[in-house]
DNA sequence: CGAATATGACTTTTGGGTAAGTTACCACAG
DNA sequence: CTGTGGTAACTTACCCAAAAGTCATATTCG
């Protein structure tokens, strides 16, 4: 009954779920909850498919620890940027600095937080209402006080604003995974030398 | 044999090609082509899953009908846009509220061309790229101009900086689709007044 | 030996797709 | 104004592939 590839190599849980996370994070960012194969991911990540679901329960339970990860390490980067003591546009180019640095060699994790292939309920909307609450909440206090600068102050203004703000990180972090050779440093300078380009030219277009 | 369902209810073909059409947008839309079921889609239009596929032939079918639809109706409204003689700011502006004005209702249409979950080869492939390339060349046109416009001629700041523009319509729609008591033209209301607030900010952050 | 790590081979469910037939409408012959 | 046959509009009941999920078992390490 020799079957070959049986037992364990000896690669501890933790390690393994790492590894797996890895992998899905990946998968699930780049194609949406639904058009993920855990079979794929298991093969992708050298092992079987039964392992995935000993340690993970379900494709929900495997996709809610990836957001999980992905959530935390994304919110709690957000928050430190947020307790500095930038304000208005400055405070704007501060976090996406951040979130460029943080995710340089993990750029789809961002994805994971606006899937809306997954499902909208139970467990997993308890995890991604959380994360995206807490981002939400820190981009609204960003956008109200740079808002409140040019005298703003109307609450739908700033909900959509928000909107567009976070729909701005989204289609820069996707511009960035499509452009792999570009460094965070490199996003960095062009996305400060635009916003500046955009003060000159709305000066320009004023006048 | 009765069968009380069965047989003609005398809904002549365009006809109910259009309710599915309207059906399945809205499905695809607000969950994407991976997560959309066509028997919920036929229960929805009232009528039997078999019948979709008499009209569409498949899945991929319904899904490139329906981005055809959207699509041309889209890109038609921006090329008609550009076509007139606004430029930077003022230029975006004017096709936001082209934009509004013509999906008042019916939101979701937008999205169809940016769904992730879609095959990216095939029949699909080919009807995606068809319209999207359309609408990003018009969107890279007005980006160039308004970069021309602050001495900024680099191509990957106009790449970055449509996607960008991209991104930001993808999340005022998603905004409004969250908001449905909210008017076309409340919304070019806020949008103006939140770029020249932005204007008048930035003049403030600079000084 | 026992617990942890691991898998081949299976069952179940989901959902795309189809075969075969039913009913209504309509043009036209008588 | 009535049959009658052809066609368009429809459905029930099914097939089947793919992917989620499970079971029994195998290997290794402390």
């Amino acid at each position: 009954m020799a079957r070959p590839n049986a037992g364990t190599k000896g690669v501890p849980r933790a390690e393994r779920e790492q590894q797996i996370l890895a992998v899905a994070s990946m998968a699930f960012g780049a194609n949406g909850f639904a058009a993920t194969n855990i079979s794929e991911v298991a093969r992708d990540a050298g092992i079987s498919k039964p392992l995935v679901y000993n340690y993970f329960g379900s494709k929900e339970g495997l996709y809610a620890a990836c957001l999980d990860e992905a959530g935390a390490l994304v919110g709690d980067e957000i928050e430190r940027i947020a307790r500095g003591d930038a304000v208005g546009i400055e405070r704007g180019i501060r976090t996406l600095d951040g979130m460029f640095a943080l995710l340089d060699d993990q750029r789809h994790l961002w994805r994971l937080l606006h899937d809306r292939t997954a499902p909208a309920t139970g467990a997993i909307a308890a995890v991604v209402n959380q994360h995206t609450h807490r981002i939400d909440r820190l981009a609204h206090e960003g956008v109200t006080e740079l808002l409140a600068l040019a005298g703003d102050s109307d609450e739908r203004d700033i909900s959509i604003m928000t909107a567009a703000w976070l729909g701005i990180v989204d289609s820069l972090m996707d511009w960035w995974v499509a452009h792999p050779d570009e460094s965070a440093t490199q996003m960095v300078e062009r996305v400060t030398r635009l916003f500046t380009a955009l003060l000159s030219d709305v000066a320009v277009g004023a006048s």
